[in-house]
RNA sequence: GCCCGGGUGGCGAAAUGGCAGACGCAACGGACUUAAAAUCCGUUAUCCCUUAUACGGAUGUGGGGGUUCGAGUCCCCCCCCGGGCACCA
């Protein structure tokens, strides 16, 4: 073959043709080898295109795939669109483009870059959440967990926006006001679809351990999920029947409670008020009532609240005490009730000081605690200061069987549940802040609801075979002004008669979140084709679970919890053979634009810098500016587009330079000119493949030494994915090798397979042509690092005196350590400057270095 | 406030407790060229000593302490930046 420029353009865009035309990348199933399956999270195709954070991730599962294939794995890497949800819906609303058209249209955009790109997707295996053979069975799925008893429908607060005449989503509330227009929005009751996620709180907890994920991203759904230990415990009113019963996990502070505290939406605030104070409380919870969430738990609230007239009655001690309602008590959690232990407890300590109320030291810290804190120990006795370290018990003791003095706190709370629960007054009990999932939404672009409304008040679900229930046509897109989707505005669409029983329904209006149609994609990746079933259950079994997911950090909790929710259901009805999804999670970091900030540290527009002399200044008003990196966003104007980036520089360098950056999960700031340097660093490769003469010779001792060290540093790093270590080694090699015109074959194809599933495209042309003129390199075998040549026969140690280097000593590389000591000592320098001085000892480090301590 | 990340040259970054700054960018100098681009070679932490870019010495991984023969790396305290949670009793 003839040699050639580096013409990126003809090389990518052969290879691309060739990789579609032969299908290089089918994964088969059932295949001998043994299985890798590879998932990024499938993107939202927005109108805007992929920026530079998508392939980012889609980057590193695809050298990781390109590299377990010719490790011998049976890989699957699909890709499909995440394409429900609210842009196309908004844009629908603004326009009249029905949201299916701008959705083709941009999965077709979002296709025609990630194509681009040269990644080693399946393509057959391509799915949308909207294609009615996908949201069919998501519908399926809705049945199966239906009939599970998992989804119920409950009269739920939503943001509601009189202004707008519609639902809005969490996300689209901005400090209680609608993100468009900035109008009040108000929390309103409606009928909604929950999910029972909380049935499996533990579970989703217990699965953690034995997951390979980051462990912030543990941590967070941990603290998502909030489980808590402690009891609940009765309290009776005084001069009532009623009884409250509150939830606390320190049921060793009973002896402290002075007050009691309900959340103002408690059902027995009005039961319990007395007459003269009914106005107050009257006030106090409409006030509360028409707060935003936000509002009432914002930082820094002052603590309000007022008392209801009523006493209730401490278990242990039978002392008195009085119950308010305040709105740092949430209806939601626990049983919307507390005890308040000011003494012991910063919230009630913080409502005691304001409204008066006695505080009663039950506590004595210990003496270590008081000297780190550095504390009075007088002030917490007194009442003056709130305690919650540890300590032991004090004044917690009663004539029916209960003492806790002297006790450390687990004691304490162990011995007090033990007593509560032989009287009858309360039980150890586990919390979690987890609620159940609130699943529907007002909107139209969506999944259907597999239910009917019947004319008596009763739910029907659809059976297995009226489904898929299609997505209606409709003409407007705009809220239906009842608070309900624009599917209330569907006409026949709404009426349904029971094939059965000839009674008359209406479909449910609402359509499922985006949640949805992401909660189970890897599963259906698994079988897409399949017209009889989500998949097949052999298949599944098969290819699960996902061993490599890649994706941001954003779904840390929402999608990540719900499918895994899914999944575990999906395991308990037998429908999937593993009760976690995803083995592996890694998180790719950020990548941020540069910008520019002014002295006052206002970010300041792209198009508004000038330079001068390698300065940055405003061009409006003179500042002089820093750089700095900031994330990407319209209005800075630090976008960076990757097709024009491969236009410019080719896929293989966009490709490599994403990788080279930094670590993958760091947060790194994005410069075109370190492009410049993966590209020359391509380009330098290119000519020493094509340019040397390439001849069949063996390789001298340093020169194996160096292929080896490569190899070795290569494997390893793409197995760790630190691609950006991998790719340094490649350019030391390139570094040492291109020096000399000629180049053995056994060094350049190694080479070339080294960088292939990096580069893939170059890869391949330079394979090529080496002679392999037909087939592709993907599936040649990975080079092995033979651990003989890595050796080599003098190695450089460093001899220090007390630490400090002195000289550099070449010795022999299997020199023992009374060797290397006498080799470092015999050196005239160190002579020298150890003459006459004492030698207190010696530390060796084989092969690495002497240090002489004197 | 709490929980995670992180802080290393002008910049992106490397470093199983063992020579800090590999690799790359930028900058500077040189070669090639009529010239430019491309390419190649070299220099590039700070300070001191010095006729000096030699030789030599000292300092240096956010700050302060500690462990160790030896600390970017381990331990304690503090500061700053990024992300998440936020009255969950």
């Amino acid at each position: 073959m003839q040699y050639r420029d580096y013409d990126f353009k003809a090389i990518e865009k052969k290879w691309q043709d060739y990789w579609v035309k032969n299908k290089t990348f089918k994964a088969t199933d059932f295949s001998d080898k043994p299985k890798y399956y590879v998932l990024d999270m499938f993107p939202y195709p927005s109108g805007a295109g992929l920026h530079v954070g998508h392939p980012e991730g889609y980057t590193a599962t695809d050298i990781v795939c390109r590299f377990k294939r010719m490790n011998g794995f049976n890989v699957l890497h699909p890709m499909g669109w995440d394409a429900f949800g609210l842009p196309a819906e908004q844009y629908a609303v603004e326009t009249g483009t029905h949201p299916s058209i701008t959705t083709k249209k941009n999965i077709e955009t979002f296709k025609k870059q990630i194509r681009s790109l040269g990644f080693s997707y399946d393509w057959d295996r391509e799915l949308s959440t909207t294609d009615i053979e996908y949201y069919k069975w998501t519908q399926w799925i809705f049945i199966q967990l239906y009939r599970k008893g998992l989804a119920y429908l409950d009269e739920v607060p939503v943001n509601w926006c009189p202004a707008l005449g519609t639902v809005l989503a969490n996300e689209e509330v901005i400090d209680g006001k609608s993100e468009r227009g900035g109008h009040d929005v108000i929390r309103k009751p409606m009928k909604q679809w929950m999910f029972k996620i909380t049935e499996y709180a533990e579970r989703l907890l217990e699965g953690l351990d034995k997951l390979d994920w980051p462990d912030g991203i543990k941590e967070m759904q941990r603290n998502w999920i909030g489980k808590s230990i402690g009891a609940n415990v009765v309290f009776k009113v005084s001069d009532s029947l009623e009884k409250i019963e509150i939830y606390t996990t320190r049921p060793d502070t009973l002896f402290g409670a002075t007050y009691m505290v309900l959340s103002p939406e408690h059902r027995l605030v009005r039961t319990i008020t007395t007459d003269s104070y009914k106005n107050e409380v009257e006030a106090y919870i409409e006030k509360s009532s028409r707060m935003s969430d936000l509002d009432r738990t914002s930082l820094n609230k002052e603590k309000t609240g007022v008392f209801t007239g009523a006493y209730a009655v401490n278990p242990v001690n039978g002392k008195r005490i009085p119950v308010w309602i305040a709105d740092y008590v949430l209806v939601s959690y626990g049983t919307g009730a507390i005890m308040a232990v000011p003494s012991h407890d910063e919230r009630d300590f913080e409502f005691a000081k304001k409204f008066n109320i006695p505080v009663f030291c039950v506590i004595k810290p210990t003496e270590k605690q008081v000297e780190e804190k550095n504390i009075k120990i007088q002030d917490v006795l007194e009442g003056k200061l709130c305690w919650f370290g540890d300590g032991t018990g004090i004044n917690s003791a009663n004539s029916e069987g209960l003492d806790i003095n002297g006790l450390g706190v687990n004691e304490a709370i162990s011995r007090t549940i033990k007593w509560l629960e032989n009287k009858g007054i309360g039980e150890g009990k586990t919390n979690y802040k987890l609620r159940d999932w609130l699943f529907s939404r007002q909107r139209y672009w969506g999944e259907p609801f597999p239910v009917v409304h019947m004319e008596d008040g009763s739910i029907k679900l659809l059976s297995e075979n009226e489904i898929p229930l299609k997505l209606p046509q409709v003409d407007n897109f705009k809220p239906s002004g009842s608070g309900e989707s624009p599917l209330a505005n569907a006409g026949e669409w709404l009426e349904y008669i029971d094939p059965e029983t000839g009674m008359k329904g209406r479909r449910e209006t609402n359509t499922m979140p985006q949640w949805a149609g992401s909660c189970w994609y890897y599963l259906r990746f698994i079988d897409p084709l399949n017209k009889k079933a989500a998949w097949d259950p052999k298949k599944e079994k098969y290819w699960m679970p996902v061993d490599l997911y890649v994706g941001g950090a954003e779904h840390a909790v929402l999608h990540l919890l719900y499918s895994r929710f899914w999944h575990k259901v999906l395991f308990d009805l037998g429908l999937v053979s593993t009760d976690e999804p995803f083995l592996k999670l890694v998180n790719q970091g950020m990548i941020l634009g540069l910008s520019y900030k002014d002295p006052r540290g206002a970010l300041v527009p792209g198009d508004k810098i000038e330079i001068k002399d390698g300065k940055f200044y405003n061009r409006e008003n003179g500042d002089e500016l820093i750089e700095f990196p900031a994330k990407m966003s319209k209005s800075l104007k630090n976008v960076v587009n990757p097709d024009d980036v491969i236009k410019v520089y080719g896929a293989d360098s966009m490709r490599l330079y994403e990788m080279f950056m930094g670590p993958l999960e760091a947060t790194k700031p994005w410069n075109t000119l370190g492009v410049e340097g993966v590209f020359r660093f391509l380009k330098k490769s290119w000519r020493m493949i094509c340019e040397s003469e390439i001849k069949d010779f063996q390789l001298n001792r340093k020169q194996l030494s160096t292929l080896h060290q490569t190899i070795k540093k290569v494997t390893n790093d793409i197995s760790t994915l630190n691609f950006n270590t991998a790719i340094s080694a490649l350019m030391i090699f390139i570094n040492e090798f291109s020096k000399d015109n000629i180049l053995s074959r056994e060094a350049a194809e190694t080479f070339i397979k080294l960088l292939s599933p990096l580069a893939p495209h170059i890869a391949e042309e330079m394979w090529e042509f080496l002679g392999h003129e037909n087939g592709t390199i993907v599936y040649e075998k990975w080079p092995e690092c033979k651990e003989e040549y890595l050796k080599e026969d003098e190695v450089e140690i460093l001899v220090q005196i007390s630490g400090k280097p002195k000289v550099r000593i070449m010795i022999s590389s299997d020199s023992d350590e009374e060797a290397t000591k006498a080799k470092a000592l015999e050196n005239s320098i160190i002579a020298e400057l150890i003459k006459g001085k004492a030698i207190r000892k010696i530390i060796c480090v084989k092969s690495r270095l002497v240090n002489i301590v004197i």
